[in-house]
DNA sequence: AATGTAACTTAACACTGTTAAGTATATGAC
DNA sequence: GTCATATACTTAACAGTGTTAAGTTACATT
């Protein structure tokens, strides 16, 4: 079965190469400044050759996160072995989610500012099933052993997670989308909102 | 002059009934799901009339916001005047903040959450002129007086207004972009944030 | 050599924002 | 009252969009 498998290989091939160039465009211009005539062009294909691959233009867009959010998962991890302290490790982990955000400005627009690109039908790609929705898990199990460790209080692990979230997504967010805006500088106004928070969850 | 008076108020109402017809279906539909000849259909006129009235659908948009952002300003003072402590007048002005962009999701989407329908030419209409930089300058003379009074840490006051805006505006979009994600619930969440925050900030 | 199937393309549909050119209509001057 | 002018609005068109149905080509299996 080698030549079947040397014409699933060519698919994969060709699969990954849509994706590359749906990436390269998308970071470059943007998701409503690129066309499927446009990715279809830098490939050299027809057009409606994507659709042979990808369900629509919102499937291509998702497909392309989903392999940049990857990294986000592998990042807070590696960044909470750092922390020898719970607190210490749910720090560095927070720290690690901006600087993702901000590393990868329009990844994170899409998955996490602006995942409303809804697919129509009813399949719901936006945060469920993503690799988003692992990163909010690694924060939540810092946060438990913490609780754990008595160095904060011990109220409901959600709604301390979904706080600390709401914070550090606050602050890549509007650093990534008000770029006019006079803030200070980003470093400093980061390990504010990290370190406020947590020293208002102090017990 | 009266002759000339009228048409320039019928020339206003026209104004008016494009706007009013365009902030229905942008609040209805979402943006990107109104055109230009939907907007001219419900009002009866060409779609090409919008233009001697607006720029184009980006302004069209501005407008709507403007309009709209008039009352954040307002809502937060008067929220502010039933605070009768300093920590207090910050605390209901941040959640008449949060409460503002839940009540008008779609207001908020535009003005804050993604400003980025870059008007193509010069004019950066994002942020600045807007009145939701009014609703920051409430937010920072009220952190002002906070330090002045003594009841949290004298530091830097842009990066404690921009610390505390972060965590609103956290909450606030996440509140309203992720609406699929099973979050606790939503005054328990907000009061989290608030009160997590301020409680970080105190002397 | 014939057949069937997988991969890809062409042509088209129904939209989009936007502009250039055209048409009434009401106002002003003579 | 007639004529010119400016104002308000419309028609037609351009250049693009996402997406699909139908058609073509190339190749492995029989």
């Amino acid at each position: 079965m080698t030549i079947g498998e040397r014409r699933r290989k060519e698919k994969e091939d060709l699969r990954q190469e849509i994706l590359d160039a749906a990436r390269e465009l998308f970071l470059a211009d943007g998701y409503d400044n690129v066309s499927m005539r446009k990715v279809a062009k830098r490939i050299s294909y027809s057009p409606t050759t994507i659709y042979l691959y990808f369900k629509d233009k919102t499937d291509l867009l998702h497909q392309v996160c989903e392999e940049a959010f990857r990294k986000l998962g592998e990042e807070i991890v590696r960044s909470q072995s750092l922390g020898d302290t719970p607190i210490e490790v749910l720090r560095q982990g927070m720290f690690a989610y901006v600087a993702f955000g901000l590393i990868n400005p329009r990844h994170y627009e899409v998955v996490f500012i602006s995942p409303n690109r809804g697919s129509s039908d009813g399949t719901d790609h936006s945060f469920d099933e993503s690799m988003g929705k692992r990163a909010f898990e690694l924060l939540s199990a810092s946060v438990a052993s913490c609780m754990d460790a008595g160095v904060i209080k011990r109220t409901d692990v959600a709604t301390v997670s979904q706080t600390l979230w709401a914070g550090i997504h606050g602050v890549t967010s509007l650093l990534i989308t008000h770029d006019g805006f006079p803030f200070v500088d980003r470093e400093t106004l980061v390990a504010s909102v990290v370190d406020t928070m947590i020293e208002g969850l102090r017990s």
